[in-house]
DNA sequence: TGACTGTACCTGTCTATACAACTTAGACTA
DNA sequence: TAGTCTAAGTTGTATAGACAGGTACAGTCA
């Protein structure tokens, strides 16, 4: 490998990048086939395993779909998903260098309602813990934190103090995440959370509702209720 | 190598889950290191390049932290930020095996308001092009899609038919999309939006504000409203 | 005709080795 | 004491070669 002209950057990088630019300038279309390995070896002079490192990342990243036996294609985009990050609460009100602090309203023992039971893949009427915490932003109600927890997989969650930890916290520490699950709503608030919250009447909320798996099983439900006035959920993607 | 004993899964993953083990068992903490490639060459008997790729790996799914020259480090997890993906309506719709329509309400050339000259970072009064369009799943108006686009970046906005392309797709194939941002808010609709959706007085609506880049600059700004009674966004997430 | 086989090609994984760049710590020097 | 040099350890990149397993296709055999 001659190293003096254009080591800008690293091979893998170059090939990486002569793909994308046939791609992005339309010359390959979706789903034609892109160069195997063995031929962008013998056209950039480089070993199979940089090749195959630049066609790895591109599969990696969902730029090409790539099949043992067959050969590499371009992806068909899916018009592009953009992610939004969905954080704790704490976190996020920390990252804006404000204070956080978070208040109990009830932490007990509760029997699964249909809904529940349903939602765990449970009994009707069997145990559960339920937590309720407002989270506060300099001492404005930012979030109500309404969560239901399997007490098999979290036993000691009604001692723990949420003030300092987060139920979230709490929970990954106690049992490993393996999946988690978001639905997000638009609704307007019943009089009890509406008044945790400190909303106006007529005033939407944000409803995220949060589900998590442990070893394969429902380990948490979660309503976070956010005032519709105050809160804006954000969130930035570089493709 | 030999192979006879448990090879039911590459090398690679087997260092990775050995790894994962670890970090998900608190046995190694955050901001602790974990061993090098040197370290687990020795202790897997594999090669470095396998022991490489392992790491490698945990770095770009965001579980370790690699710095040249020191090692590598059990990532701080952020709590860990769950993505939630913003699809195209369209799409969507059409996923859910149900027929996705759109219905043009206007599409025309405006003189940008001091906000909207704010958000793209042009004088007041500039030219934008302004198209407002429902899209409906199985004749039910689903999304209302307010979008302001930049004249420069696609002069022949106007003449586009969105019954076929949705404005995203359009955009994307006329300049390719940098980067995005979404903020996500409750909010009652006004009373114009509101008879779009078909939604009942005192419904919120679930409002997507994204704004994409391309060229370094703002080019397109879409307000997408979404009845909060029929609609959920929805996300999954496996770490 | 239909089923099977061989071949060519492709991706996936793995090894052994090499050199570069970077960081840290300790020894050495001015 | 303060600065410099060196050696060891680490990651990043790259090569050449190897084998396994998947797929497609042409050719062969019953």
């Amino acid at each position: 490998m001659d190293k003096s002209p254009a080591a800008l950057q690293p091979l893998y990088l170059r090939v990486k990048r002569h793909i994308l630019e046939n791609i992005g300038s339309g010359k390959w279309a979706a789903s034609s086939r892109v160069p195997s390995e063995s031929e962008l070896v013998k056209s950039f002079g480089v070993s199979r395993m940089t090749a195959n490192r630049a066609l790895k990342e591109l599969r990696d990243e969902g730029i090409v779909v790539r099949i043992a036996g067959v050969g590499s294609f371009v992806a068909e985009r899916h018009a592009r998903a953009h992610p939004l990050e969905i954080r704790s609460i704490a976190d996020e009100i920390r990252e804006r260098g404000h204070v956080h602090r978070a208040e109990t309203v009830s932490l007990e023992r509760i029997r699964a309602t249909a809904e529940l039971a349903e939602d765990f893949g449970i009994a009707r009427r069997s145990e559960l813990y339920c937590s309720v915490i407002v989270h506060f932003e300099n001492d404005r109600p930012m979030q109500l934190e309404e969560r239901y927890v399997l007490p098999a997989l979290a036993p000691d969650y009604l001692k723990v103090d949420f003030g300092r930890n987060t139920a979230h916290d709490y929970l990954i520490s106690v049992a490993p995440l393996q999946q988690a699950e978001h639905l997000l709503r638009a609704a307007m608030p019943e009089e009890r959370i509406r008044k945790l919250l400190a909303m106006k009447r007529d005033e939407p909320c944000l409803l995220v509702i949060r589900r998590t798996w442990t070893a394969g099983q429902i380990a948490s439900v979660a309503r976070l209720y956010y005032p519709g006035s105050r809160y804006e959920m954000s969130g930035r993607f570089r493709p």
